[in-house]
DNA sequence: ATGAAAGCGCTAACAG
DNA sequence: CTGTTAGCGCTTTCAT
């Protein structure tokens, strides 16, 4: 393998020169500089990530803790990361994983400077991390909102807004009898802050516009969503349906089907979830869109910042917009 | 940020004893170990990464390049990451994750010296990585089996013995006409090793029993599967299914019930599919089980294998077996 | 059983 | 515009 020292005996030049060129933090001539390019790509360097993370103090890394269980869709994550791994290419660096559920492992890579900075995913209330992360002595990012996060950045999209202009749209569209079916039971038991704010939301708007709101947990592994629709339609005959679960959106879509269930005719639905998912055969859902490409290069972006020592904005909750489609009426005014 | 010359001080020890002490590649007297502990415990010690990475030409972490195309179903994928990250976690390594498409990344992070080996998914014939790959400094190993890996080992599953083995099964249980569902077309036509060797195991075996055999090929994304399940059914009665694509599994289900096809007695059915997505509802599909877990642990163990230069086995492919449940008939011998 | 010291390959002052 | 040099925090010979 070749050393930068071998870079710089080849061209002629030395060695501080050849670490400038690379990283462009001094000017140098374009002789030197072509010189030095020759023998890089005839030599085939490539500098040591090591080194030169011990050398700067630089990791050229983000860690990124991943849920892996089970409750959380796999679509959504790879979404997510997908997202995460393009920004921290951006910003050059790599994505080092962690298992979310693995909180030594998450303070270790912190600790040991194998990461420049870490963003953990889907983050509950009162996170047990939270406090140890707090103490860091490297930026964390929340993607997630808890109500206290000890001062670490939180970055989301807004769910509780998203469920209040659901509701609001689905208001204005002339429902009066709302039912959102959340995430599955393990989701919401953990509190995860997602599950948590749209379900407040939820709550707050309809109280505030005196309508009807049931709220109904659905578990895609185990309910037989059938079953569940049939129910839900049959109590109170809602007019107006929000659904905040990935997972459980084909199944419920095929249980609307089955019911003869004409949307928005009999029924208005709006979907909060990633676009990706609101295609279902035919018919593409009206939703309040979860822009997760966007939230992952905020993230990044916050990271970023921090890593710079640049103070840029901390927490970010980045606001919903309703995507009206298939399943809602038009609002007549 | 304490360092080691910090806890050798603190101890009263030479900086080699206290890096001794951690590596346990010398003996350290008990008096002598406690003290180094304390101090580690006391100034909340933690090794830099870069630093050991730099001294011992490890960089205690492996690369996976993961498939970020929409047709590889993100469910599998995630499976595998968690394989992996659990195995790598047991050989004290860390995951880097490189976007498959990405061939410079992944070899940048080779050359860099920031990975100790590489494990990269989703390989197809001639994949344009491998000639690369193969001059890699470090090991690299394919999960996947193409037909000239030049050398790189290779760790699957075998997809055409699973394949063999699920027409063979079906054959001693009375069947006569066979169809394939396999990959969705994106795959197919990309030739992802898996696609093409089960494909080719269901051919060979159809015709070594003198079987009638379709193929076909399911893009979920696109076509409607009621459809094409009620034209396969139409079409010369087949009195056996093998399903090779778990995003599809969900609704070739639901099509199948639909169709009010009876399982085992109209029609039998074997998915070719981890454990976790052949539980549909109610039934539990007869499988020929692809072992996520036991993949990626091989995997990781061929990977550490090559670090640590000892010469184990290089190529390796997972036999199958197939386990029967409810939609095969049992075998009347 | 323990120390001393020479790097590993880079970055970033400091010096011109 | 370029060179010299002192580390960064570890691992690992040599010594004893």
């Amino acid at each position: 393998m070749a050393t930068m020292s071998d870079i710089a005996r080849e061209a002629g030049v030395s060695l501080s020169t050849v670490s400038y060129a690379l990283s462009g933090k001094r000017t140098i001539s374009e002789s030197t500089r072509e010189r030095i390019n020759a023998a890089i790509t005839r030599l085939s360097y490539h500098p040591h990530a090591g080194a030169r993370a011990l050398a700067s103090q630089r990791a050229g890394a983000i860690g990124l803790a991943v849920p892996l269980a089970e409750d959380v869709d796999a679509h959504v994550v790879m979404m997510f990361v997908r997202s995460l791994m393009r920004a921290a290419h951006d910003a050059s660096s790599e994505i080092l994983l962690i298992a979310g559920e693995d909180h030594e492992a998450t303070e270790r890579v912190l600790a040991e400077g194998r990461v420049d900075a870490l963003v953990v995913m889907d983050v509950v209330e009162d996170d047990p991390r939270i406090p140890v992360l707090a103490e860091a002595t490297r930026p964390v990012v929340l993607l997630g909102y808890p109500s206290d996060a000890r001062g670490i950045p939180r970055v989301d999209f807004d769910f509780e807004e998203a469920s209040i202009l659901a509701v609001t749209e689905l208001h204005r569209r002339g429902a009066r009898r709302l039912v959102m079916i959340g995430s599955p039971a393990a989701t919401q038991s953990r509190h995860a802050t997602y599950a948590d704010r749209a379900t407040r939301g939820f709550r707050t708007a309809c109280s505030r516009l005196g309508l009807s709101a049931r709220h109904v947990v659905h578990d895609h592994e185990v309910d037989p969503t059938r079953e569940l629709i049939h129910s839900v339609l049959a109590q109170d005959r809602p007019d107006a349906l929000i659904i905040h679960n990935e997972s459980a959106l084909p199944a419920i879509h095929r249980a609307l089907t089955a019911e003869g269930v004409e949307m928005p005719g009999d029924l208005q639905v709006v979907a909060i979830a990633p676009r990706e998912t609101t295609l279902l055969g035919a018919v593409e859902y009206t939703a309040v869109q979860i822009p997760v490409e966007e939230i992952g290069q905020t993230a990044v972006a916050v990271a970023t910042d921090l890593i710079e020592g640049r103070d840029g904005p901390r927490d970010q909750l980045i606001a919903p917009a309703l995507i009206a489609r298939d399943t809602t009426h038009p609002v007549h005014g």
